[in-house]
DNA sequence: TCCTCGAGAATTTTT
DNA sequence: TTCTCGAGGA
């Protein structure tokens, strides 16, 4: 392959240097993960390394997904064959490490990974367990103090208090042991353990260190800038003396300080390694020049960082407009009326308006609320990311806690969930007795249910309850079994229980018609399915693993409809027309982080304007209101983000007060949008008519083929069954799953590329 | 145990 | 403006 032709000069360099250590100081939009791709691709093609010594590091789970799909075609292309490459976030990877390492610090490789939601919960109950109420913003406190000490790597024995540096410090500690003993003794990791206890068991056998350094040569990591120190620390633990680092980021758009990214492991590499080569990637491939001005003119504001100036030989483009509105509603239909535009203008092969290349993005999620409303009268399709994901819907969370409880009878938080869904009569008062006993015993709240006639004596537990409980367990139980004979399709074992504990009723009767809740269940066990399909050995635990590490970027898909997200979503992605709404002072930037953080944090919030700025391709909007604020008591004013970017902003306000800012600039601003939008009113319809545009839904992801057994079933085919004998196949249920009728075992649902079915003979014929 | 209602609080970003 | 919590009644 002709790498040379393929990228410029500084890319090419970029992508063949031969040093030991390599930063890559990557600006917005000039090709950085272009880079990355043809550095592995290279690696492989033209420095003769194999693809399993190689491992790449991105953000997010998607990014993994296609800079994998990306490297492997060109590797294809060179050499003719589809490596495996190890490309994951720093969470996949542990997560995957601890599969198979756990057992070094005597925890089961079957952990169960809390998401935040298990852990506000957990953290709760430990709160009332000691004799705080529900809402006491003690619990808080603690709850902060507990992430900000595990960010540092801090576990509670690392902590000792010698004068408390804040009132309840010695308190919060308490508060943390307990929370760890109560983790531990469920089999639980959360999002911070897998990085910590990953670190934990590298550092504490150095035969186990000596095999996994040794099997990476070339490290990579992308968004350098966001690392911080305990993902450094695992980075540099997986490395030798003669691994090669190779790491990509843009200093300027470090936004996770919060969560503790550390812009100077990429600033001081120099200070941790001899002989760091560094090359300067600046010209800017995805804006047009007007943009680039903008987001240069901002970022100048920040007084800790290196200079360095985008450029672009683009054409100035579209002036950017902007926006001050009196109401939030009435920006969103400002917003509404300019997409509307836009995808006039933009129409597919079949005449249609085209809105996927459009983005709105903003500081905060509780922003979206009229914009919803407003693209609903409008008849304009959107989606929101990042608010209620997938896999944190109501209904699909209920089924994956009654999933984690099956292989791990530890799990109180999935128990809790679950015990009174659907409804069984057991109330907060019996949960509460449940678990104090089982405490006492010594037992999870589910153990101790099932050996509850040991304990007769002294339960207080009402023998309602107990019946109640008794049911229950006996459907789990008995589908554990049959999950563990691994002989049926396991989304039909599970769908067979779901069904057993009324679970689809209760969703039946509780109908929301704006939830399509059923139709959720049925996406969740689609994935399942393909989960199994994708990869046929893995253990069902696995996937239950896998689904609580994916974030809200993952489940971004295609489909023709406007994208909302948080600014942070955003990252890495790029959009043809992007709007920046709720450009307001204290909004954005955020108070909160003005006054937490002083000057880094308005340092960092003029980063994330810099970050949604570069987001875009074409052209650029940026609006905001005078809207009453709750949180200041006052009416609400222009973000200082305008004046720092150039970005005029005319008075199109009638309400406006204290307009300082200038109405000439670039262009006439208010002749792009065309009549002055109406406030309160909405151009179609009567907002009774119902949405021609459903909520997208999670698509299921593409159909594979299996990677061995047979998919071209047929009913009336003859088959042969290593366990259950032989039969006839009676329904094709879906393109993998089907029935068939055994001459001793009766009807079974099967996935039709099980390896231990056989066809004997095909419908009509001979196989 | 569950449901309803009213008061009150709270609005950041996420692997 | 919207959600959460707790009290009180069925």
């Amino acid at each position: 392959m002709d790498y040379r032709s393929l990228l410029n000069e500084k890319q090419y360099e970029a992508v063949s240097t031969s040093s030991q250590y390599v930063r890559v100081v990557a600006g917005a939009g000039s090709g950085k993960t272009r880079v990355l791709t043809y550095r592995i691709a290279y690696l492989i093609s033209e420095m003769g390394v194999r693809p399993n010594q190689i491992l790449a590091i991105t953000f997010t789970n998607k990014a993994a997904g296609e800079m994998a799909d990306r490297a492997a075609k060109l590797v294809d292309e060179v050499l003719g064959y589809t490596p495996r490459l190890n490309i994951s976030t720093f969470h996949a990877f542990c997560s995957r490490f601890l599969r198979m390492e756990a057992g070094a610090i005597n925890f089961p490789t079957s952990f169960t990974i809390y998401d935040e939601d298990d852990r506000g919960k957990l953290l709760k109950n430990i709160g009332v367990e000691l004799g705080y109420k529900k809402g006491d913003s003690f619990i808080k406190e603690a709850s902060q103090y507990i992430g900000r000490n595990k960010t540092k790597g801090l576990y509670p024995e690392d902590i000792t208090i010698k004068y408390e540096r804040f009132p309840n410090e010695k308190k919060c500690l308490e508060f943390y042991k307990l929370y760890e003993q109560r983790k531990n003794d469920m089999l639980a990791m959360d999002f911070d353990d897998l990085m910590l206890r990953t670190i934990q068991i590298l550092e504490g056998s150095d035969d186990i260190r000596r095999k996994w350094a040794g099997k990476f040569d070339h490290v990579l990591v992308d968004e350098f800038q966001d690392t911080n120190d305990v993902q450094y620390k695992l980075m540099k633990l997986l490395m030798r003396v003669d691994t090669c680092l190779y790491v990509v980021g843009d200093p300027d758009q470090t936004i996770y300080t919060w969560r503790g990214a550390n812009q100077d492991i990429m600033l001081g590499l120099e200070r941790a390694h001899e002989n760091v080569e560094t090359i300067v990637l600046n010209e800017n491939y995805r804006s047009t020049k007007k943009i680039l001005d903008a987001a240069n003119h901002l970022i100048a504001h920040n007084k800790k960082r290196i200079p360095k100036d985008l450029f672009t030989s683009a054409s100035d483009g579209d002036p950017i407009l902007s926006s001050c509105q009196p109401k939030g509603e009435d920006e969103a239909t400002w917003v509404a009326s300019k997409i509307a535009q836009i995808s006039r203008e933009n129409r597919n092969e079949y005449g249609e308006p085209i809105f996927n290349n459009i983005v709105v993005l903003y500081r905060a999620s509780y922003l979206t609320r009229p914009f919803e409303s407003a693209f609903k009268d409008r008849q304009i399709p959107y989606k929101i990311y990042g608010g209620v994901r997938f896999y944190e819907r109501m209904e699909v969370k209920d089924l994956l806690a009654y999933f984690n409880l099956m292989l791990n009878p530890k799990d109180n938080i999935a128990f809790e969930r679950i015990i009174n869904v659907p409804r069984r009569n057991i109330g907060d008062t019996s949960v509460d007795r449940i678990r104090e006993e089982a405490n006492q015993a010594g037992l999870s709240e589910y153990e101790y249910l099932c050996r509850i006639g040991e304990y007769m004596e002294v339960t207080n537990i009402p023998t309602r309850v107990i019946k109640k409980a008794a049911e229950f367990i006996a459907i789990v139980e008995d589908t554990k079994i049959k999950l563990a004979e691994k002989l049926e399709v396991y989304s039909e074992v599970l769908k067979k229980f779901v069904d057993e504990i009324g679970y689809m009723d209760y969703l039946r009767e509780d109908e929301d018609p704006d939830e399509d809740r059923i139709k959720n269940v049925n996406a969740l066990f689609d994935d399942i399915n393909n989960f199994i399909d994708k990869n046929p050995n893995a253990e069902f635990q696995e996937y239950l693993q896998n689904v609580a590490l994916l974030s809200s970027q993952d489940d971004i898909s295609g489909g023709n409809f406007v994208s909302l997200m948080t600014i942070h979503i955003a990252k890495g992605l790029e959009f043809d027309n992007v709007f920046i709404i709720g450009m307001n002072q204290d909004v954005f930037p955020s108070m909160r982080s003005l006054d937490d953080n002083g000057r880094d944090g308005a340092e960092e919030e003029r980063r994330l304007a810099y970050v949604a700025i570069t987001r875009a391709r074409k052209r650029l909007f940026c609006s905001c209101n005078e809207s009453y604020s709750y949180i200041t008591d006052s009416k609400q004013t222009p973000s200082q983000f305008f004046k720092e970017a150039e970005i005029s902003l005319p008075r199109t306000s009638y309400y406006s007060t204290s307009s300082v800012w200038r109405s000439s600039g670039y262009g006439n601003q208010s002749s792009y949008g065309g009549s002055k939008p109406r406030p309160g009113s909405s151009y179609f319809g009567d907002g009774n008519a119902p949405d021609p545009f459903e909520k997208p839904k999670p698509k299921p992801a593409p159909v594979t083929t299996a990677t061995n057994g047979i998919t071209d079933w047929k009913v009336g085919d003859m088959v042969e069954h290593g366990k259950f004998g032989k039969g006839k196949v009676i329904e094709i249920i879906s393109d993998k799953i089907i029935r068939i009728n055994f001459d001793n075992e009766g009807i079974k649902t099967l996935l039709g590329s099980h390896p231990m079915l056989n066809r004997i003979k095909s419908e009509g014929g001979d196989a």
